[in-house]
DNA sequence: AAAGTTGTAACATTGTTTGTTTCAACTTTC
DNA sequence: GAAAGTTGAAACAAACAATGTTACAACTTT
């Protein structure tokens, strides 16, 4: 069990965005080529971001941008943005406890809180990366090649 | 995208055990019917505790034991033992990115540690919850009902 | 020997993820 | 306003993962 991909794609996707916006057009086919995730998943993705408030996109014209400050995007609003967990969260549960055993009408009860605990725990550190971060990090990485 | 089923279940199976070990054989049988669970999934979870030195079980006369005090098996535990993740971790990545990209080829380098921080951080919210606590719990609310 | 249990393999089913094809709607440029 | 390139979206396909099912050998106790 992993995290989709789509959630490294699209933190992919806006580096690129910040990296090569101000020179040239970044459509949905530059982004598959810098990926290699297909150009329909790319749009979709954009497409989610763009939901969340995160991208700004234009039929016809093309090239995406970012819709705020690259220092105001965490980690976790992008992963929000690309649904990594449903509304039920991130742990499964067995979907059918036996409500006649002791433990199992109550094992929910017991673990639901735990189990958002660790949640939070992971969101929580997502939130501490912005993508400035992220793209500082990657184009020092590029100066010194 | 959510960790496996397997790994709640596995708690129940756990409490379980220590809830209903001293007075009964706690067979498969009788976990699959307190989980919901199909209880040749059942055994495979009670393997993987095995292999992991959680629980105990021989072939022929049933049922089984923990291998060492609530007190000593972690909710981390349990969640390796069913093995939530494999070794390339929680977060998966896209598989292609393009190495003549100068962002392709160093996402990697930038991600990767900061992905490790957050699934560790997880897994250290899971440390913090021992089994005892969880029977502990459960008892509790069993006799307060 | 009989009954009940575990361990395991093989297969089936279901659901999820990712990729593909297709095309209408839109924008820019000529 | 026609042509070219792009986005948005739906429908479908393929690959993969999770869970359930069937079957049976090996084992233990009675």
């Amino acid at each position: 069990m992993q995290i989709t991909s789509k959630f490294t794609a699209a933190v992919h996707i806006l580096t690129c965005i910040e990296v090569f916006g101000g020179e040239m057009r970044v459509t949905s086919d530059f982004l598959s080529g810098s990926t290699g995730v297909n150009a329909v998943i790319v749009r979709n993705v954009l497409g989610q971001l763009r939901e969340a408030g995160i991208v700004e996109t234009r039929q016809g014209s093309g090239g995406a941008h970012l819709a705020k400050p690259t220092s105001e995007i965490t980690l976790y609003d992008v992963y929000r943005a690309v649904e990594c967990t449903d509304d039920t969260g991130l742990f499964r549960f067995h979907e059918n406890p036996n409500s006649k055993c002791p433990v199992g009408r109550n094992i929910h009860k017991v673990m639901d809180g735990r189990l958002e605990a660790a949640q939070a725990a992971l969101e929580n550190e997502l939130k501490l990366t912005t993508l400035a971060e992220v793209v500082a990090d990657t184009k020092k990485i590029i100066e010194e090649e």
